[in-house]
DNA sequence: CTGAAAGCGCTAACAA
DNA sequence: TTGTTAGCGCTTTCAG
């Protein structure tokens, strides 16, 4: 509408026809320079350079992009970013990502599917060069689309049921399996779960660790000690409570799917008047920065958050430059991190005066 | 160099022309019928719609953008993701734009000022038609660049020197002044106070009404109770431990100047044996959302962040659409946050068995 | 080594 | 109500 750009007090931006003329030499001259073409005399290219210096000229992504170009933009799909987790896994996309000088379109669905699937249809949508998914709720919508258009991306901390995509996670059945025979190890034998939304593959996959290494610890697996959470605070609290309410006798550890979960387990432990860990252990998944200034701090398997971001960013990249190789999956190794939260079973009682 | 795009399997994206070929109109009437334009035949609006859907067609970005129209991007510069501090502002900044249709650019500066400016240069360059700075770090130095370019922009939380910019914060006097008097009224009077980096307004600021609110209680202000930290969890920790291990008597409350220094000083506090808060009270600031579940839970002093992003958007928005409207300046109100970190200095040594 | 010219996909006058 | 025609700023042949 009313587009004010031409008011009296605007500069305009120096454009490459600026910098052509001012150095007296053509414009695909200077775009030669700026592209660093190899072929052009040294006098030229330092007086154009010195041009650009002097007009403060930036080229114009859009023209250049569109020109046929790289926009050198890629489009990152998030579930949200009010926890340490996306924002960890984010630090390694962007240290990756700037190493290769590509910038970043953002989008934040908020867990809201439809919003998901609007976004990566518009993202695909030439400004962008390649996507990002992390933990995108349900992919099985628009992946079609994407590989239909054989648009380059990559799936983090998620699957594809038809196992198409690129996509890389951790080794959530090995951690949870770990951090299960850990407390096994403790002494513990009732040890409760609670999951992630059982939609999403990483939950499923930590489900089974975690019951695998029941059986093979020789301890029952028992339903009634398994609920379902989704990965948030506050639905860790609640069905930790419920849990702790119902339940007798009481299930002298509990493993979250996730340390969000956790967080919200050890509210409610502290709620029924329980101690952490003297009279309750608990253990996380991730190692989200939280987890390591929470009271008592967290013992928790870490994702190796960071990494994986890179790792997305540089499968991606390669997808970008070659647009016909095949999908990649990745997954990397977990690691328990051992801190506060849990404690020995056997030494229930002897040991109170722990700091 | 060897772009594939143009390899046999892959699809192109149809674009305004197709449509136009297809719907048996020029593109200029499918221009029109995209963008809302009131004066088209039904039936072809009708038809053009209807190829639009069956082509699967979608704008491309830049090419509207560069030929004048709006790219509905605007740029997004952060320090970082890794606490929820920023994500928390993002989460109104996302809620406002998507009511606006407007997408994100982000940029994340990790501190590191030549990067931010580097990044400014970029932004406001083509792409993005505004851009909002979450808490910068040195934006004298490209503020009059942009202003020079009439570019729309708004600061969130800093301040730009020359009063000229358009920037939402919070009331960070008041609310450093009521949270010293709350612990004054405690009955602390040996308060320490951990600053944020002295080179941003909000930390000055928040000092001036720790100074402030010592005065009007008439408790001295010592500056040997000032320990200068830079609103990182990590400096928060040192400077508070350097702190209590100096310092005698011990001050008997901490203020940090914002939650994450609290958090640091939470740990200090812990590791010299004190405990929280029977035998040392902390107060912060920001209200992020780990200050709620931090254990005991963080009495602080809430930023009302998620509305200031709303704020900063809708003051971005309000210029891009008239560039002369000139900058304005908004402080939200900030609120004491009463949880379980803070405790009566009068009562110590009585109830020390709270939960 | 460098310039001219043809677009990239779209919007915006200006005609019709 | 619709089509024609210029560009937007840049890259990229194709000639010199």
């Amino acid at each position: 509408m009313n587009n004010e750009r031409n008011s009296p007090k605007e500069k305009q931006r120096a454009t490459i026809d600026d910098v052509a003329r001012a150095s007296g030499v053509s414009n695909a001259t200077v775009s030669r320079v700026l592209s660093g073409y190899e072929f052009v005399k040294e006098t030229t290219r330092a007086r154009v350079l010195e041009t650009v210096e002097r007009l403060g000229y930036v080229a114009n992504l859009q023209a250049r992009s569109l020109a046929g170009g790289r926009s050198q933009i890629i489009g990152l799909l998030v579930p949200n970013l009010d926890n340490g987790y996306v924002g960890t896994i984010m630090q390694g996309i962007d240290r990756e990502l700037a190493r290769a000088n590509y910038d970043v379109l953002l989008y934040t669905s908020h867990r809201h599917p439809s919003k998901e699937s609007f976004y990566v249809d518009a993202i695909a949508n030439g400004l962008t060069e390649g996507l990002l998914l992390i933990a995108p709720l349900v992919p099985s919508t628009y992946l079609d689309a994407l590989r239909g258009q054989n648009f380059p991306y990559v799936l983090i901390d998620q699957t594809d049921a038809t196992e198409n995509s690129s996509v890389v996670d951790a080794t959530n059945y090995q951690g949870a399996y770990e951090a299960t025979r850990y407390l096994s190890q403790l002494g513990h034998a009732r040890i409760a779960f609670v999951t992630g939304s059982l939609a999403v593959r990483s939950a499923i996959d930590r489900l089974h660790g975690y019951k695998a290494a029941l059986v093979d610890c020789d301890i029952p697996v028992r339903e009634e000690l398994i609920v379902e959470g989704d990965y948030q605070q506050e639905t860790g609290y609640e069905v930790a409570k419920s849990l702790l309410q119902r339940v007798n006798p009481l299930p002298t550890a509990i493993f979250a799917s996730n340390d969000l979960s956790a967080f919200g387990a050890m509210d409610a432990a502290r709620e029924c008047g329980l101690r952490i860990p003297d009279d309750i252990s608990i253990i996380g998944f991730d190692d989200i920065p939280q987890a390591s200034f929470v009271y008592p701090k967290l013992t928790t398997v870490r994702q190796p958050l960071e990494q994986m971001g890179q790792v997305a960013v540089k499968m991606l990249l390669e997808q970008i430059e070659d647009q016909s190789r095949p999908p990649q999956r990745v997954a990397l190794a977990t690691q328990l991190v051992i801190r506060d939260s849990c404690g020995s079973h056997h030494l229930r009682g002897n040991e109170h005066e722990k700091n």
